[in-house]
RNA sequence: GGGUGGUUAGCUCAGUGGUAGAGCGCCUCGUUUACACCGAGGAUGUCGGGGGUUCGAAACCCUCACCGCCCACCA
C-alpha cells in the first residue's frame, strides 16, 4: 500500500507562503502555463484584461482584475481549453505622460522646456520602471501573462494597427476634422474628451446685465461675465411674449460697443434667469450650436492659456477669472448690472488630471463620427451577441451608447500615437497609412490620438490585426472581458465600437464580466488623499498571495463593490493554514490516491457522507464559477473544507484512522482532498499546488483535470445519519458546557435508541470524552431518537440544567405554535404546495414530541 | 435634471415566496498529539418607515425617508 512516504515528500509543520510562491510561479512558467498556441486543437478561451492604470501606484483594483481573470483561466485550462490572455499591459495612457509632467513640474520645468523628442524618451524611461512593477505584481499573484504579447507596445505592432484603422475609418467617413467647441485645459494645453471632464459644484456668481439702451435694451443673465466681450448675439425663446418685439432687432453690446442681433432659438429656456441669453459662439457649446443655426460670427477672446486676448479692450492680457471681476466692476460703474447673486452654486467642468477649470474653446480637432458605431455596439448587446454580466448593469451601458456625442480624438500632447495625417503647403490633407509616406515638405499633424483610440483596439490589434493571423482566426472574438464597471464607458464601449468596425461587424467579446470596485473596510472609496489605499504587495508579503487572492475572489459579487480590510485577508490566511494542517494530518493518517475508490456501498456512513458533500459542492461550485459568481463559489468551497471536512469528517473519522479498519477511509480522504484542492486551485493556486503535488505525487494542478461531480456518489441516507450524529454531538457538548465540565474531562456515558447513531458510538465516545464503563446515570438526554445517559459523579447542576431545558422548551413551543397556526389556516391548507404542508406537519410532530420530552425531563429534575 | 444601485447582527456583506445567514468582532470554557493563524459553546436582528398583493413577504408592487455611484450644454 502506498503512503506519502513513497514519493518522499512531507509537509512542513507550519505553512509559510513565501517558501512556495516564487518556486511555483517559476514552475508554471516552465510548464508553459502562461502561453497559448493558436495551432493547438483545443477549444479556445480568450480573456481580455483591462490596462493597468499606469500612474506609478499599484492599485488593489489591478489585483482584483488579475485574481478573477486567473481564476477563470485556471478553471478553463483544467477543463481542457486553450487559454489566451490579452493583458492590457501597455497603451498610450495619458496618465503616463502626466506622471512625467509632474516630475518635471517638481523641478520647475514643463515638457515644453524639454522638447518633444526628449520628453517622449523620458516617458519611455519611466514606463520601463512602472511597467516592471506591474508585471512583478502579476507574477507575485501567480496570474498569467503571455510573455510573447506582453511587450506589445505603442511603438511596434500597435502603431501599425492604429494607423491602419485610422485610415480605414477616415476613408469610411467615420473620422473628420472640424472646428468645434471642445473642452480645453488651459494648464495642460490640450483638448479633453467628455469623460476627462469632471463636473463639480462650484460657488460662482450669477449676474444680470443690461445690453442696449432704453426701449432697445434687454437684460441677460450669466455666470461668466467676461465672455460678454465675445458675444455675437442675444438669444430668446421664440415663444417668449416678453421679447417678441425685439426678435430680429439689434442691441448695443456694452464695453465693446458693437451692435449684435437678438435671435430666437428653442434652446433658450424662458423660465431660467431672465429668459434672455448671451451668445458667445467661440466659448460655449450651446452658444456654438445656436450660432451655427443663426449664422452668428465666432469671436475668440481668449488664448490657449485662458488669458483674455484680441478683444481690443482694456481687459486684454488679464486672466479669465480676473477679467470676470474687472468686467463686472466696470459694468457696475456704468449702471448696467441689474442683479447679482453671489455665491451662485452651479456645476463647472474641471480637468480630471489637474483640476483646472475647463475652458470651452473653439478649435480644430479630429473627431470620430460615433453614431453608426455606437448603434452597432448597442445592437450587439440588445440582440444577445454580447452578454453583459451581471445583466443589471446593461442600462448603464445603453445609457452611454445610446446618447454618445461625436468623439474628439486629437490631443495636444506628445506621448501617444501621432495622428497619421500630413498637411501640404496649400493646406492639402493626406492620411498616411502603414508603409506609405507623405510627399516631401509636408508636415505631420502635431497632435496625438486619445488614449482610448488605441486601447480600444486591444481585442484585435494584440492578435496581429490588420494581418489575418492564426491568433485572430482562433481567438477572436474573445470569450470574456473581465473588468470593473467603472471602466465601462472609457474602455469597453470604445473596444466595442472599434472592434465591430475593424472586424467586419463581429463584436470583440462574447461576455463582458463586470466586477465592482475595491473599497476600504468601511465601504469608502480608496484615495490617496484619504490615506486608505491598500497596497497589494504589502499584504502579499504579510499574508501570502493566496490569502489576498482568496479574499478578493470571495468578495467579488457580480457588479457590486467590495469592502476590504486587513482583517479579511488575515481570515483567508487562516483558511490557508487550516488547509495545510488538514492535509498534513490526512497524510499522517495515510490518506492517498492510489488505486480505484472502494465501492461506494461498501463504505461506512461517514465516508459516504463526505463523498456526498464533496460531489454536491463540486456541482454547485462549478455552476457558480461558470456564471462568474466568484463570491458564492468561494464561500461554498470554504465551508465545505472547513466545516464538513475539518470539523466533522476528520473528527468523526479519528477513531477509524486509529483502528485497523482504516484502508477504505484513507483512500476516500485522499480522494476528497485531491478533488477539493483542484476545486480551490483557481482561487488559491499556490497552496493547492503545493499540497496536491505532495499528497498525490502528481506533477501540477495546472495540467490536471477539473473535478466532475458524480451524482452516483451522493447518498441521502448517509446525510441523514451524519446529521443525527451532528445533532447528538452538538447537544451533548452544549449539555457539558452548561454543566461547567471542562472539554477534556472524561465522564462515563452510554447510548441507546437510534441504531444509526449507536453504530458510531466509539467515534461519539471519542468526540464527547465519554468513558464506556458501568455507572449509575445522573442525567439522561434524548436527541435525534438517541438516549444518552451520563454520570456526573452523582450530582448535576440542577439550575443550569433547568435553565437549558427551559430555553429549549421555549424554542420548541414557539416552533410548535407557528406550525399549528399554519396548519390551522384554511388558506394555507388549500393553497400551499403539498411538500410544504408535509414539511410543516413533520415539524409539528417533531416539536410536539420535543415538548413532551423536555417537559418530562424538567419534571424529573429535583 | 436623467439614469442607476443600496438601506438585513457591533462592522462589511450574502440571501429573488415557506422556521433570519456568513466572515470579522464580542462573551464563556479549553495547551484533547493536524491546526491557538485553533477547538467547543454562547449572545446579538419588529430585515429603513408606511401601505398593498399573497395562505405565507427580508424577498413582489406602491409610497416616503436617507445614503451612494454614473451621466449631463441650464446660460
Amino acid at each position: 500500500m502506498s503512503s506519502p512516504a513513497s514519493h518522499g515528500r512531507e509537509l512542513a509543520a507550519t505553512f509559510v507562503p513565501a517558501d512556495i510562491e516564487s518556486r511555483l510561479y517559476q514552475k508554471w512558467l516552465d510548464a508553459g502555463y502562461f502561453t497559448a498556441d493558436a495551432s493547438s486543437s483545443k477549444e479556445p478561451f480568450t480573456i481580455v484584461l483591462p490596462p493597468p492604470n499606469v500612474t506609478g501606484v499599484l492599485h488593489i483594483g489591478h489585483a482584483l482584475d488579475q485574481t478573477l481573470q486567473d481564476c477563470l483561466s485556471r478553471m478553463k485550462r483544467m477543463k481542457g481549453f486553450e487559454v489566451l490572455w490579452l493583458p492590457g499591459m501597455d497603451h498610450a495612457g495619458i496618465a503616463t505622460q502626466n506622471v512625467v509632467e509632474k516630475q518635471l513640474a517638481s523641478q520647475g520645468k514643463s515638457r515644453h522646456d524639454l522638447g518633444r523628442e526628449d520628453f517622449v524618451a523620458k516617458v519611455w524611461e519611466w514606463k520601463a520602471e512602472s511597467g516592471g512593477a506591474i508585471l512583478d505584481q502579476m507574477k507575485r499573484m501567480g496570474s498569467g501573462v503571455d510573455w510573447t504579447r506582453e511587450r506589445f507596445t505603442m511603438d511596434e505592432g500597435m502603431s501599425n494597427a492604429v494607423v491602419s484603422i485610422f485610415k480605414k475609418m477616415y476613408e469610411a467617413g467615420l473620422i473628420y476634422r472640424a472646428e468645434r467647441i471642445i473642452n480645453w485645459c488651459p494648464r495642460c494645453l490640450t483638448a479633453l474628451s467628455d469623460i476627462e471632464v469632471e463636473h463639480q459644484d462650484d460657488a460662482g456668481e450669477f449676474v444680470q446685465i443690461r445690453y442696449g439702451e432704453g426701449e432697445q435694451s434687454i437684460v441677460i443673465a450669466t455666470t461668466r461675465a467676461e465672455t460678454m466681450l465675445g458675444d455675437g448675439a442675444v438669444a430668446v425663446h421664440p415663444d417668449d411674449p416678453r421679447y417678441q418685439h425685439l426678435i430680429g432687432t439689434e442691441v448695443l453690446l456694452p464695453l465693446v460697443n458693437r451692435m449684435i442681433p437678438i435671435i430666437a432659438d428653442e434652446l433658450v429656456e424662458m423660465d431660467f434667469g431672465t429668459g434672455a441669453v448671451k451668445v458667445t459662439a467661440a466659448h460655449d457649446p450651446n452658444d456654438f450650436e445656436m450660432a451655427v443655426r443663426h449664422n452668428v460670427p465666432f469671436v475668440v477672446i481668449m488664448n490657449e492659456h485662458g488669458v483674455m486676448d484680441g478683444t481690443g479692450t482694456e481687459f486684454d492680457g488679464m486672466d479669465r477669472f480676473d477679467a470676470r471681476v474687472a468686467v463686472v466692476a466696470k459694468l457696475k460703474e456704468m449702471g448696467r448690472i441689474v442683479a447679482e447673486k453671489r455665491p451662485y452654486v452651479h456645476a463647472v467642468g474641471h480637468c480630471s488630471r489637474c483640476d483646472t477649470t475647463v475652458e470651452p474653446r473653439l478649435s480644430k480637432q479630429w473627431f470620430v463620427k460615433v453614431a453608426p458605431l455606437a448603434k452597432a455596439s448597442a445592437d450587439a448587446v440588445r440582440n444577445g451577441t454580447v452578454k453583459i454580466e451581471p445583466a443589471a448593469l446593461e442600462p448603464r451601458y445603453f445609457e452611454w451608447v445610446d446618447n454618445m456625442h461625436d468623439w474628439c480624438i486629437s490631443r495636444q500632447l506628445w506621448w501617444g500615437h501621432r495622428i497619421p495625417v500630413w498637411y501640404g503647403p496649400q493646406g492639402e490633407v493626406q492620411v498616411v497609412g502603414p508603409g506609405e509616406s507623405a510627399p516631401v515638405g509636408w508636415v505631420q499633424d502635431p497632435d496625438v490620438l486619445d488614449t482610448w483610440f488605441s486601447s480600444g483596439q486591444w481585442a484585435f490589434s494584440t492578435m496581429g490585426w490588420p494581418e489575418k493571423t492564426s491568433d485572430l482566426a482562433k481567438f477572436y472574438p474573445t470569450s470574456v472581458l473581465v473588468t470593473g464597471y467603472d471602466i465601462l464607458f472609457f474602455w469597453v464601449v470604445r473596444m466595442m465600437m472599434m472592434s465591430i468596425f475593424a472586424m467586419d461587424g463581429v463584436p470583440p467579446f462574447k461576455t463582458i464580466m463586470l466586477h465592482g470596485l475595491v473599497r476600504d473596510q468601511f465601504g469608502k472609496k480608496m484615495s490617496k488623499s484619504r490615506g486608505n489605499v491598500i497596497d497589494p504587495i504589502e499584504f502579499m508579503d504579510k499574508y501570502g498571495a493566496d490569502a489576498l487572492r482568496f479574499t478578493l475572489a470571495r468578495g467579488a459579487n457580480p457588479g457590486t463593490d467590495q469592502a476590504l480590510a486587513e482583517d479579511w485577508i488575515g481570515g483567508s490566511r487562516n483558511f490557508a493554514t487550516k488547509l495545510w494542517n488538514a492535509t498534513r494530518f490526512a497524510m499522517m493518517n495515510g490518506a492517498h490516491v492510489e488505486g480505484d475508490l472502494p465501492a461506494f456501498d461498501s463504505l461506512n456512513d461517514i465516508d459516504r457522507w463526505i463523498l456526498s458533500r464533496l460531489n454536491e459542492t463540486i456541482a454547485e461550485a462549478d455552476a457558480l464559477l461558470e456564471s462568474y459568481e466568484f463570491s458564492r463559489a468561494c464561500e461554498l468551497i470554504y465551508h465545505f473544507a472547513w466545516d464538513d471536512l475539518c470539523d466533522w469528517y476528520l473528527e468523526l473519522s479519528k477513531e477509524t484512522f486509529a483502528s485497523e479498519n482504516k484502508a477504505a477511509s484513507q483512500r476516500v480522504l485522499g480522494h476528497v482532498l485531491d478533488q477539493l484542492l483542484r476545486l480551490l486551485h483557481p482561487a488559491m493556486p499556490f497552496i493547492t499546488e503545493e499540497l496536491w503535488c505532495t499528497l498525490t505525487g502528481g506533477s501540477s494542478l495546472v495540467d490536471s483535470n477539473w473535478p466532475l461531480a458524480q451524482p452516483l456518489l451522493i447518498d441521502k441516507n448517509s446525510k441523514k445519519v451524519v446529521s443525527a450524529l451532528q445533532e447528538v454531538v452538538t447537544e451533548v457538548r452544549r449539555f457539558r458546557n452548561d454543566q461547567g465540565l471542562k472539554p477534556s474531562q472524561k465522564i462515563p456515558g452510554r447510548f441507546s435508541g437510534n441504531k444509526d447513531v449507536i453504530a458510531h458510538k466509539s467515534a461519539l465516545h471519542f468526540l464527547l470524552k465519554l468513558e464506556e464503563k458501568d455507572f449509575v446515570p445522573s442525567a439522561t438526554l434524548e436527541i435525534a431518537g438517541t438516549i444518552i445517559e451520563v454520570d456526573l459523579t452523582g450530582s448535576i447542576d440542577v439550575e443550569a440544567e433547568r435553565a437549558r431545558l427551559e430555553k429549549d422548551l421555549a424554542t420548541a413551543l414557539k416552533d410548535q405554535k407557528t406550525a399549528e397556526v399554519k396548519l390551522g389556516n384554511e388558506g394555507f391548507m388549500a393553497k400551499a404546495p403539498a411538500d410544504v404542508v408535509v414539511e410543516i406537519r413533520e415539524r409539528l410532530v417533531k416539536t410536539t414530541s420535543e415538548i413532551e420530552r423536555i417537559t418530562a425531563a424538567l419534571a424529573a429534575l429535583k
